[in-house]
DNA sequence: GAACTAAGTTTATTGAATAAACTATGACCG
DNA sequence: CGGTCATAGTTTATTCAATAAACTTAGTTC
């Protein structure tokens, strides 16, 4: 809708730069944006912000709210995010289901579904609920964003293990199926946008690591995704960081990978799984090697330095069921990037936030590619908020 | 000079814009690039292609050159660089001397002076040399690049150990005294963005080391310096990156630090000085222990699988002295980066070319800054070739 | 030499922002 | 309580850059 693209040649894109410029304020301050506070912030004059906004109205991405205090002269309309009308189509794909989400503007999940797998009917059954989906907000709908395990550029699907798809143009095909643009996201670079949406100053590179079984990576910058070709970024968990006698046989067949000493089956052992719960995993933990786990730090620590170093990391996050080690893993970790001599690279190290919505990651993609914009953290803790009734 | 901030909110930041991107084509095609072809290549018409150029020769950065031959109408006239009026002031500051060039929009070294330092009067002889210089250019300069060893953000010098600068703020002072814009510009970046710069195609990530006595890394982005904040960025010398038995003692005192594995005087001994011409360097490396040279390759290898692997790496480029180690390095290198059983991390590595001219890093980055433009390989190698006569 | 083609310029028009005047509504103050 | 001031927002005329279309220039082709 305003996502034309960005260069700037032309009366045209600077009018869209504008509306997405006035449209981010007010989801930045939703509820007590006014005209006159967009022209400020911008630098446009009032006249322009007002037929900006006039024109945000026309789009129903935004409305008028109430009026506010004065602060000495007349009072300011305020502006709120128009939640009644665009949804968008938030679809993460996993083994053996999928949840299918649909997200207002203002961040609230309108609907969700789940659709559990059967055997050799995956294709069909997601085309089936998407159809099904698709017609209830016909009109509405203003991108799809979909999450998955593996590679991709977000138009195709390089490889995914999980899933068993090698080089399928999905995105192509769920647009024939929808009629609006489709977004694919690797799961990883997902929970990190997630994450990096949730603090309010996230200026520079953030490292985010999920350590499940497997484990993965992936870059922020400035609460985005970095630039460049992500084809295949992030996939750190079979890089050898393990030498000699302490290198293990990793499920790959190589010795001494991250995920040989890292992930959680290699501190845990095979008891664990995707799919427990923190307090499952808690009670294996507690139950664990603790040398197999200060090991994994110690790995896992190694490759945080080297990738924080290059890139002048300002915070590094561990997300995935390894929150739920807690404390004590934490510690180990940090212990091993401080211990330094010189005061090189001490970059902070703490979990995710374990109550982030699955679909905030991927809604917030598509957002942003959709109309250029982003949800503010408090808005998002407002939408997963119950609501007050 | 068309380095208006980026924000393209008004009419001004098309314009800019706009002269940017003709100001580029004829950059990237001198000599051959015309008024029609920039407008077919930008999708602006004929006229405004026209108003541009016009604006472009006034502003003494293009001049009209021969008439093209017919291509079945009225012949085209091409459009060069204008060389002889701006010029970049490029200033590389090492430990002994100095160097300052004088470069011209066409990347040809106008001038070039070296001012050896004597003991404590380094910033007096620094600043009256470019004053020196400024008076000679008066009107003329647009620009200055200063090179130099330690971690900078453009404007200040966090720290240069080489140089034994704490905190200074050096392009404020130069530019209270030159009257142009200053850019500070690590000198392992710009290395980088010379390098960068010599690839016709460079899309995606690459990642530039430099190995002499110390290491240092940069990541370039489609043929820039990555985005983000870069105070420290590339510090990758005293990551530990070796462990158990194998950590040597490094010189910053602690152990295993990838300096004290693959820097030059680690694999060659200390015979090795960074001022060692390549003749020198291969006589010495001849003699090395083979051992050594291996470990300080696997070191290598292992640090630039990890870094690779998160930023999706088209390439990786050795540069600094240990480019006179050659291809039995190399091969080493790797030979270990593709030893892996998945089709993972099989980055291709070579070594930096040898003849880049030491200001053509600074000069790019400064050019891109003053003007958003960058020089194509085919006008650095032009320009680096002796003047036909 | 007539028809055609491509390069480049001239002129009127369009779209988006601006400046400045104007309206609306509230606070503040004697 | 009424006058003055401050802030929000709209209306109108103007400016600036790009566009469209007509036009000029200068070549090729047959």
């Amino acid at each position: 809708m305003l996502n034309g693209d960005d260069a700037l040649d032309t009366q045209a894109s600077v009018r869209r730069a504008n509306l997405r410029r006035a449209l981010q304020l007010v989801f930045r301050n939703p509820g007590s944006e006014t005209r006159a506070g967009i022209a400020r912030a911008t630098g446009l004059t009032a006249a322009t912000a007002s037929s900006l906004v006039a024109e945000l109205i026309e789009l129903q991405l935004v409305v008028d709210g109430e009026q506010a205090a004065s602060t000495g002269g007349k009072r300011a309309t305020t502006l709120s995010i128009e939640a009644d009308h665009h949804v968008i189509l938030v679809l993460v794909v996993r083994p053996t289901d999928a949840r299918i989400a649909l997200v207002a503007l203002d961040g609230t999940e309108v609907e969700t579904r789940r659709v559990a797998f059967s055997d050799e009917s995956r294709d069909r059954m997601l085309d089936e609920a998407l159809a099904d989906v698709a017609a209830g907000y016909s009109g509405r709908l203003l991108i799809a964003g979909v999450q998955l395990p593996g590679t991709t550029d977000g138009r195709r699907v390089f490889e995914s293990v999980q899933l068993g798809w090698t080089d399928v143009p999905l995105a192509e095909r769920f647009e024939a199926a929808l009629g609006i643009p489709v977004l694919l996201v690797n799961d990883v670079d997902a929970e990190a946008i997630a994450e990096a949406s949730r603090e309010d100053e996230s200026s520079g590179y953030r490292l985010f690591i999920h350590i499940g079984t497997g484990i993965g990576a992936a870059v922020t910058l400035d609460g985005e995704l970095a630039p460049g070709p992500r084809d295949r970024a992030g996939e750190i968990g079979h890089v050898q960081v393990q030498f000699g006698e302490d290198a293990r046989v990793c499920r790959c067949g190589r010795h001494g990978c991250l995920e040989s000493a890292s992930s959680m089956t290699a501190m845990l052992g095979d008891g664990f799984d995707d799919a427990l719960d923190d307090d499952a995993i808690t009670m294996l933990a507690a139950s664990a090697d603790e040398e197999k786990l200060a090991e994994g730090a110690r790995a896992l620590a190694r490759t945080i330095k080297l990738i924080a170093a290059v890139l002048d990391a300002a915070e590094v996050v561990i997300g995935g069921p390894a929150r739920a080690l807690g404390d004590p893993f934490l510690s180990l970790v940090q212990a091993e990037i401080d211990y330094t001599a010189t005061g090189t690279v001490k970059v902070p190290v703490r979990f995710a936030d374990a109550d982030a919505s699955i679909s905030t990651g991927v809604a917030q993609v598509a957002l942003s590619s959709a109309l250029g914009v982003r949800w503010s953290p408090a808005q998002l803790r407002a939408a997963s908020a119950p609501p007050l009734s």
